[in-house]
DNA sequence: ATGTTCAGGTTAATCGTTTAACCCACTGGA
DNA sequence: TCCAGTGGGTTAAACGATTAACCTGAACAT
């Protein structure tokens, strides 16, 4: 049983215990170079007995590597970060290193200051969610890795957007729909975002036009998606709802429900991100998943290897995959096709 | 313009620079004694020219403090620990402290080794909240306060489970309701946990009793929730469900939902915690709201004074309140009173 | 003049590891 | 017999900041 709790027994007091130099000490810890069995023992019980942990801090110091990463992201009340940064967290300490974690509040002064100060506690390598659609921010000499964002950083981690807008509409599609709406989302310098872009390139190529005024910009929040819903209803029917993001989607469904609507019958919505109450709402949403723990492994993973070689650059991308629940449903007045 | 990016620098560079002693430079960066404003322009000006940032390790080695809180939770997951972990973590940013993060994945086992790892991190003090009632956790001689969880640690802090389950009753009995149905979540050696001790209290008070076949002991999830309904409509009238968690409540509010009930017309449910997504289910659920960002607040600076003097005991409470919404009425067959 | 005080600096020890450079004794080959 | 090599250990120099102890003039009182 140790007897002193922690801290104040040194690797000295070891060394002293167990009638060795504390290079003995260190090298027997880290299994650095060979020692004789005996000796072996003798320092294994010391430790053991006097309950020695070794002092990160000076470690740190020695070696110049905290074994810590840093974490920033833009808002951890949005379910869809704590979901990565467990993965994160988890595949990190598998690697043995610990996370601190930071919240921008999606401000980019504050994603600055978590930056610096990251840095200066010097955590080996950073991990950016970056508060949405800015100049990947610089991390000076320490490596880092940009998550879910397209990628103009150095490294950078994403699940594929595109691809999962594709999937989103293709799936409308094959359920018979032809009167489409977006909730898009923000714009970005007047562009839609990837998602966005997949699901009308995937329309278009299927002779599919948006009117107008069934597309709209917003931010990313349940009332922003409650009142795009209202705004869509007023403007001209559709069957089919894209939308960018699963909050949107859920406050859609929320309006459209008091509207009147069934959705999954008369009119099918889809999100995007499936949210961990996604698959509670009523009805079910259908949404694209993205794979967030295969992201986070993959960029924590990229991280330690940027550690070792900062010059490492490359910018993944992971596949997303459609989960069908009961929101969407076969097109209402469905296209007449082979009448069975 | 800083000339070197990071580490590298040291402060004896910058002593060198300004033509002074380390000694100076480190009473001007930390103001510790009085300096010539002359030699103190000299100083900041070499710090700025160079670049230079204070290593985080050596400080920690030399002073053995860390500045960093190591925090343990149950279940990122789960969407109540991120919004304390945000608060938590503003808290401590607010204070100069970074905080590690870990996730017990509600295994005692992991919990136990998060809690060492922490130490061993050089952690000033932890912030767990435990993986639900057990013992707890030791953390040999580093302070720690425990949240959210009734108290026999040596600091915590948590809402007032309590009085937020008599809130949830007596609202319901206020609306007229008699016949009660309670999902109490899980037992602790076979006893009620506080909220749901809370709720009995107060029924008690009012001469109302739960048919033991409409009370049930479950985990604390949304199946579980859906699960418990199932079976408390096989066994009996109720117009009001008491739960002992949101999750459980929203899962209950699909299968009631699913089973042609109207709630908040017919029959009412209340559930605890207010999870973010309370609010947007269809009904809106009534709930209990916890203070968590009090509780976060307090919880961190408990901490930072327990680091200060380590023999500080204390177990703070944070009082609740009700958020009353759509899933909660008026007792259908209104108890006869002076009908005006 | 002389002694005391004090503001403003410096010196050097210290925190606890890691690790390059040594050292020693012993084995085996020539 | 002697030398090279080697396995197993030790010594001591870092890593970079903090801080107690010390030093030096100048200011001021007596």
């Amino acid at each position: 049983m140790p007897k002193r709790e922690h801290s104040n027994v040194t690797m000295a007091a070891v060394a002293r215990a167990a009638g060795v130099s504390t290079a003995t000490v260190s090298y027997v810890v880290n299994g650095t170079k060979a020692v004789t069995p005996a000796v072996q023992r003798r320092v294994e019980k010391a430790i053991e007995h006097l309950g020695y942990v070794p002092s990160h801090a000076a470690q740190v110091l020695r070696t110049g590597r905290s074994f810590t990463l840093g974490l920033v992201l833009p808002d951890l009340t949005n379910p869809f970060f704590p979901a990565l940064a467990q993965s994160l967290i988890e595949e990190a300490r598998a690697q043995g290193y610990a996370v601190i974690l930071a919240d921008s509040h999606r401000d980019e002064k504050r994603q600055a200051e978590a930056i610096h100060n990251l840095q200066q506690r010097g955590a080996d390598a950073l991990l950016i969610i970056p508060v949405s659609h800015t100049e990947a921010p610089d991390t000076g000499a320490v490596p880092s890795v940009i998550l879910d964002r397209p990628g103009d950083a150095h490294l950078s981690v994403q699940s594929d957007k595109y691809m999962g807008g594709q999937q989103a509409a293709q799936h409308l599609l094959d359920l018979g729909h032809t009167r489409f709406a977006v909730l898009a989302g923000p714009a970005r310098r007047g562009e839609p975002g990837e998602r966005v872009r997949g699901m009308l390139d995937t329309l278009g190529a299927a002779e599919i036009q948006i009117p107008p005024e069934l597309f709209i910009y917003s931010p990313y929040s349940v009332e922003d998606g409650m009142a795009g819903a209202q705004q869509l209803l007023k403007h001209g029917p559709f069957t089919a709802l894209l939308c960018a993001n699963d909050t949107l989607a859920l406050g859609a469904l929320s309006t459209l429900r008091q509207a009147g609507h069934h959705v999954g019958k008369d009119l099918s919505v889809v999100g995007f991100d499936d949210i961990s109450w996604a698959a509670l709402s009523n009805p079910s949403l259908t949404t694209v998943q993205q794979d967030t723990d295969k992201v986070a492994r993959t960029a924590v993973q990229l991280a330690l290897q940027a550690i070792e070689d900062p010059r490492l650059r490359g910018n993944c991308t992971v596949p997303t995959r459609l989960a069908v629940r009961e929101s969407s449903g076969p097109a209402p007045i469905p296209t007449q096709e082979e009448p069975a």
